[in-house]
DNA sequence: TGATTTAAATACATTGTCGCATAAAATTAG
DNA sequence: CTAATTTTATGCGACAATGTATTTAAATCA
């Protein structure tokens, strides 16, 4: 049991807390959000808020780089199975889990759905989204990579360039969700999204080499 | 020449005024644009706007609709070509191109990367996004099932599914342009996306019904 | 020229939002 | 019990945004 610090103690738990702004944010996007909002949200008042999390925008930041944290102990629980295909639906399976969570009102995530608007007036949210996109395409990276070595996906590709395919539909997915198609066509798409990438890139598919082989090249 | 109509002339181009407002919706997105600065904008101010266009909303809503309204036309346009790897090719061009339009501060594309986050909250917004997406959904289809029956795509296949794949990449180079990923590699990308879409579903590619066979079905 | 019609410009009321200053409350240390 | 400390609560002041009312300007028609 760990001693109380000296004064007053805090009313709130700032995870829970922090989750709770998460919810607004991801609701109404960043400019759309209040501070009022997100205090009544959260159960606390605007001084409070300051104290423990800064302004509006410096708590926006903090949940986007919170989520690109999460990313990797994410897709490493993801990618478990042995097959690459099941890993790939079972990935965008999760996606679409979170994603049409509240089934009557359907949120898709908060990176991509939110963040995307202000990006092009705010260059620190457009950082944070341009690393949440850049990880994600490296975490995908690696799990090809994986399956190329163990045969499963042909080493023809880049798996950079794959990877940026898979998340690609991730992407709409999320963009779709919030458009409120229904979970069963999100399904639909991302399933046959993996029939497609296996049939054209798996080790039995027949995409060889096209015109001209291409080598592995990382770019940015 | 039409004779004038009575009272005092316009000093505003209803069209170009709906352009600029276009411009400043696309930038900031519909929360964090003021109507000060769609006034300074389009050279109008206030009451000129609520005279001729409505609120905010409904002046947002409005472009969403014209925007709608163009797709068939520019599909038209750009499935002029033989080969469908060809037109999917200058598809995805043309949209990096408007995407990327200004380097210095791309902003991909209005609809989805401006009314995905209103969209929760606002119904109206979320009907013209999703009608967005069906339409283009829907306009793919056709030309896919065209492509089908000259030969050039296996039957096996629910075009409609088919069209859904090639939107969801679209998706994505929108939100990756507004992240500001390169041109560069949005057009792997969306090449990628081509040829592993010609490998797997093409008339040469195996891609035949795999365990069991699919009809035609299309849903919503 | 003068009346009428339409649009622009100015100004204002209302509301919401942000950030902070100040007062109140809760807890520990002595 | 008192003082010190930390947080909570209330609320104020500045500012921005929205929508509208009012005045001013510009054109046509008789």
């Amino acid at each position: 049991m760990i001693s109380r610090p000296r004064g007053r103690p805090r009313a709130y738990d700032p995870d829970v807390a922090l989750s709770k702004a998460y919810a607004s944010f991801h609701r109404a996007g960043f400019s759309a959000t209040s501070l009022d909002e997100i205090a009544t949200a959260t159960g606390m008042n605007r001084p409070s808020l300051y104290a423990a999390f800064g302004d509006k925008h410096a708590l926006y930041l903090r949940l986007l780089a919170e989520f690109r944290a999460g990313l990797p102990a994410m897709i490493t629980e993801i990618f478990a199975q042995e097959k690459i295909a099941d890993n790939l639906r079972g990935f965008y399976d999760r996606a679409i889990e979170l994603y049409t969570a509240n089934p009557k009102e359907p949120l898709g995530c908060l990176v991509i759905c939110t963040a995307t608007v202000e990006a092009v007036a705010d260059p620190e949210i457009a950082a944070a989204l341009r690393h949440v996109i850049e990880d994600m395409d490296g975490l995908l990276t690696q799990q090809l990579a994986r399956a190329q070595d163990v045969g499963q996906i042909a080493r023809y590709h880049d798996p950079l360039a794959l990877a940026r395919q898979i998340t690609s539909v991730l992407h709409s997915l999320a963009v779709r969700a919030r458009a409120r198609q229904p979970a069963q066509i999100l399904k639909q798409i991302s399933h046959g999204a993996v029939d497609g990438f296996i049939a054209a890139y798996g080790s039995n598919g027949v995409a060889k080499p096209a015109a001209k082989p291409r080598r592995k090249i990382s770019r940015s």
